[in-house]
DNA sequence: TGCACTACGTA
DNA sequence: CGTACGTAGTGCAT
């Protein structure tokens, strides 16, 4: 047997012990009734304090095993003995009282323990489970105002004090102790006993307080032997003692606390977190808490019921007014001046642990996808990163950085780019602590980062990347819309305040330190507060990812690919600005005729880009008959509408020569546009093209580019497809690789309805569509027209959109009956096909969301509709958010492992744009053909499915030649 | 200056 | 009456 691993003390392993009535007096006593009672006028001040203070120690210490205690009432074996045993406390008041019963409703509810017994104070209660842990091993701590607990301190005992105000906790530990009253925690008792409690009426003697009395103690060992010599002690003090030493053992013995009761509960049975939703509900309901409490509150204390609190949101969306505390952010504000300082904060705040996620292999075999189930096992040693600046890919710049270490302790570093000692300490620390790492926007963050040469490796958690994982239709656009969704924080209200202390490593002037802080609240730099609301919303977001199982999907998946994409950022995508101006010229002179000539026939200088405008001209003017309506009710003046009545108006020359001189215009005027926006965006410091992947918009998962969008260059004719000839390798390199993946989303199709006949199309390799329609129209390959073909096409690609008969038709130009008959053919042939897309659809009914082969979910509230075009739009995002997300899913793991691949092969090689199904990349001569082979084997081997996934790709001098 | 609307580029 | 995006222009409100 391995005993030695079973005494290790696991970290995960701490108990919180919890003097109930302590805290509730705290609470009680620190808000005002006023503001917190209810409409039938229970008051609930103590409540609501108790339980975000005990979820404030719970969200900074992050216990596993939970208790509290409480006192009971009438008298306990302390007043048998003295009886003016708390003799002057005020009885509390009734308002208090009535609290009690309520707390511990709140305490069941949330399936924490707690533990009360007639003749027993709650300290001794607390005596005992705090003894418990200790032999346990546990990281004990116990919560509590009385200083007869510190008797309790030993290696695994901790007390936490409160100071003046409540959020200063004190970690008394035995070294604490010793600092502060010069005798050891065991001996606290002795001390106590000579000096007296005030607060508990109990007298000391006169004239000893706790430097005498540590003082004899040291000298003689402890009381017994202060006994044994006090005949020794001269002078006032010695007569004092001698004339009080009855009182003196009397006090010895009332404050000793018990520490072997039994309380018939095991330390096992004291985890937490098992939620009773309904309960807790109910209670909150009737106690009137806000959403903003029943959040906190359930983030802190259960991590599976976060989720169910979602969804009780939506059919009891009720907020009471009346209940608006601020949320108050405690911390100790510290800060250094050098790198030593900087190391010394660290030691005392920050603790390193192991890298928990191991590397494995996934369900497929595939070694991109490693990571642990859980996210929320790491919190305990979590650090949050915050850095300020601008992350704009090509123009970053770094203003300040805040670090906020488990403890709440904040360090802040706003000048740090002059420093280079204090640069290099950071990029230490940032190596060290990598896996423990919290923040908001990997890839931004390190933009910010890499503006002062810093590295930063990927975190345990983003809660940017989290936030869109759980929730993908919200679009944040800061992290102060991400707080206020899901924490219900709005800081422009002010709700946020930072409660600074301070810190430092030389007492002298910390005194100083803390009035020059604490009277310019303004003057913090703005790192601090977001820091510690990424840290507050890691905590919220981490217990539902792991709930949902979807930390492999962040930590495998969206966190590396993010690294993926900062380096393409930053990297950019070279263009030659002599073609792209060549081009514009091209473009501005072709729309410039094509102008001319609309306004010749339209006998007026009118905006051509005017909807409202062509519209007189078309419809009044030129007597054009209007074919369809645009959503806002006017006539629709769009492509299609002009292609139409072109082709109609061949009898009336001049409305024939103004449509096709508008048609013309706006084809090469959209061009010029997309020129001029790309010139635009070239970056004066090294003239390429810097876009910004966004990572969290696309619900499906997709990525989308801004700034400029390079995932929409054109591509369907060849006038457009110039634009391409603009796009070159940068200097250093001699192509551009374009790799595409052909036909993804229908393969994932294949590969998830299990369709037999469908998955063999694939397999045998031969033209997919002319094989499919050979099926669908049960005929030798080699006797499919064209026609049939395109048709046949025009279906598969369909599916996934949930394409109608009447949308088919149309596309086809064939009547609805006719595409109906397609429709029939083609799921005779492909009925898994069929059964698979409404299979879709009835799953995300019954559960609500629909979900992507790795995991990730999006939300259709909109299936439950009684509006029909609601309804049925839901339904087709239904059918399509699985496929596209897939296929999303399937183009980030590729890219993660062609990067990776590249990069350990010390390719100089490297990827540019990802266009959805397409990776660019620009490549070395020398390389082309090793980069082509590993990035068609990352590509084709991102995952195994029934069918292979099919990898094109093509070479040349530019991107439009790269096409294949 | 900000917003809704229209249009149109990509996969 | 097909999904997912971003951008640019007009016209009107502010």
């Amino acid at each position: 047997m391995d005993t030695d691993s079973e005494n290790r003390q696991l970290p995960k392993d701490t108990l919180l012990v919890v003097d109930g009535h302590s805290l509730a007096f705290r609470a009680f006593f620190a808000l005002p009734v006023e503001n917190f009672t209810t409409q039938s006028g229970q008051a609930t001040n103590a409540v609501w304090g108790f339980a975000t203070m005990l979820a404030q120690v719970i969200e900074t210490e992050r216990p596993n095993h939970l208790a509290v205690a409480f006192d009971m009432s009438g008298g306990t074996f302390r007043n048998t003995m003295l009886k003016q045993y708390k003799a002057t406390r005020d009885a509390a008041p009734e308002e208090l009282l009535s609290q009690l019963p309520l707390i511990q409703q709140l305490l069941a509810s949330l399936g924490i323990t707690y533990v009360e017994r007639r003749g027993f104070e709650g300290d001794d209660i607390i005596a005992t489970l705090a003894t418990m842990g200790s032999q346990a091993r546990y990281k004990t701590l116990v919560l509590s105002g009385d200083r007869d607990a510190f008797q309790l301190i030993d290696d695994y005992v901790t007390v936490l004090y409160p100071g003046h105000h409540f959020k200063e906790l004190k970690h008394m530990t035995a070294d604490a102790v010793q600092e502060k009253y010069h005798v050891s925690p065991s001996q606290y008792p002795d001390l106590a006993a000579m000096r007296g409690e005030t607060a508990d009426n109990i007298p000391g003697v006169p004239g000893v307080g706790d430097g005498y009395a540590a003082k004899w103690i040291n000298q003689y060992g402890g009381l017994q032997g202060i006994y044994e010599h006090a005949e020794e002690i001269g002078g006032k003090k010695g007569i004092a003692l001698r004339e009080n030493i009855e009182q003196v053992k009397l006090n010895r013995k009332v404050n000793a606390l018990v520490r072997d009761m039994d309380l018939g509960v095991d330390i096992s049975d004291l985890e937490y977190g098992d939620i009773k939703s309904d309960d807790l509900s109910k209670l909150f309901d009737s106690l009137q808490f806000g959403e903003r409490t029943r959040k906190r509150v359930i983030a802190a204390f259960g991590a599976d019921a976060a989720n169910k609190l979602k969804q009780a949101e939506a059919s009891n969306d009720v907020d009471i007014a009346g209940e608006q505390p601020k949320a108050e952010i405690a911390t100790v504000l510290d800060s250094v001046g050098d790198s030593y300082a900087f190391q010394a904060w660290l030691t005392e705040h920050a603790h390193t642990v192991e890298d928990s996620i191991a590397t494995s292999n996934d369900e497929h075999g595939n070694p991109a996808l490693k990571a642990s189930a859980t996210a929320a096992a790491a919190l305990p040693n979590a650090i949050t990163v915050f850095a300020a600046g601008k992350d704009l890919p090509g123009r970053e710049s770094f203003r300040s950085l805040a670090i906020v270490a488990a403890d709440e302790h904040v360090l802040v570093l706003d000048d740090a780019t002059e420093n280079a000692e204090l640069l290099h300490s950071l990029q230490q620390f940032l190596d060290k602590y990598q896996s423990q790492i919290l923040l908001h926007g990997y890839k931004e963050q390190r933009h910010i980062l890499s503006a002062c040469g810093l590295e930063l490796h990927e975190p345990l958690f983003d809660t940017k990347l989290a936030g869109y994982i759980v929730e993908p239709d919200f679009h944040a656009d800061s992290l102060s819309a991400s707080v206020a969704h899901f924490l219900d924080i709005h800081d422009d209200n002010n709700d946020v305040t930072i409660e600074q202390g301070s810190f430092a490593f030389d007492d002298t002037d910390s005194e100083e330190r803390k009035n020059e802080s604490s009277s310019d609240e303004h003057a913090l730099p703005e790192s601090v507060k977001q820091a510690i609301l990424v840290s507050r919303l890691a905590r919220y977001l981490m217990p539902i990812v792991d709930e949902r199982r979807q930390y492999r999907l962040l930590r495998s998946i969206e966190i590396p690919v993010s690294s993926t994409l900062y380096a393409m950022e930053s990297s950019g995508a070279s263009v030659s600005t002599q073609r792209m101006k060549e081009l514009h010229d091209r473009f501005i002179a072709d729309a410039s005729q094509a102008q001319d000539i609309a306004w010749e026939n339209a006998g007026s200088k009118i905006n051509l880009q005017s909807p409202k405008q062509l519209q007189k001209v078309l419809f009044e003017d030129l007597g054009l008959k209007p074919s369809r309506k645009t959503k806002g009710g006017s006539y629709t003046t769009n492509a299609a509408a002009l292609q139409s009545m072109y082709l109609k108006s061949t009898d009336k020359t001049k409305a024939n020569d103004f449509l096709g001189a508008l048609l013309r215009y706006r084809e090469t005027n959209k061009l010029k546009q997309i020129m001029q926006t790309l010139i635009d965006a070239v970056n004066v410091r090294d003239g390429r093209i810097h876009t910004t992947f966004e990572q969290t918009v696309a619900a499906t998962g997709r990525l989308s580019s801004v700034d400029p969008n390079l995932q929409n260059i054109p591509n369907r004719n060849a006038q457009g497809r110039e634009i391409r000839s603009a796009f070159v390798p940068a200097s250093g390199y001699d192509y551009l690789l374009s790799s595409d993946y052909s036909q993804v989303e229908l393969r994932i199709m294949a590969d998830l309805s299990g369709d037999e006949a469908l998955i063999e199309a694939f397999k045998s390799g031969r033209d997919f569509h002319k094989y499919v329609a050979s099926l669908v129209y049960q005929k030798s390959v080699d006797d499919i027209t064209g026609d049939e073909r395109s048709h046949v096409k025009a279906m598969s690609y369909g599916l996934a959109y949930g394409l109608s008969t009447y949308g088919l038709a149309q596309r086809l130009s064939v009547s609805p009956a006719e595409a109906d008959v397609l429709r029939q053919k083609y799921f005779a042939t492909f009925g898994k096909v069929h059964e698979y897309l409404e299979s879709l659809v009835s799953t995300a009914r019954d559960k609500g969301y629909t979900e992507t082969m790795f995991g990730r979910r999006r939300y259709f509230p909109g299936l439950k509709s009684t509006r029909r075009q609601i309804r049925d739009a839901a339904e087709r995002g239904a059918l399509n958010a699985p496929i596209q997300g897939s296929a999303a899913d399937i183009m980030k793991i590729a890219m993660i492992r062609a990067d990776v691949a590249l990069r350990s092969a010390g390719m100089k090689s490297r990827i540019v744009l990802q266009i959805h199904d397409e990776l660019v990349l620009e490549v070395v001569e020398s390389e082309v053909k090793k980069v082509t082979a590993l990035v068609t084997e990352a590509m084709e081997h991102a995952v195994h499915i029934a069918v292979p996934l099919d990898v094109s790709t093509g070479l040349g001098a530019d991107w439009q030649q790269a096409a294949h």
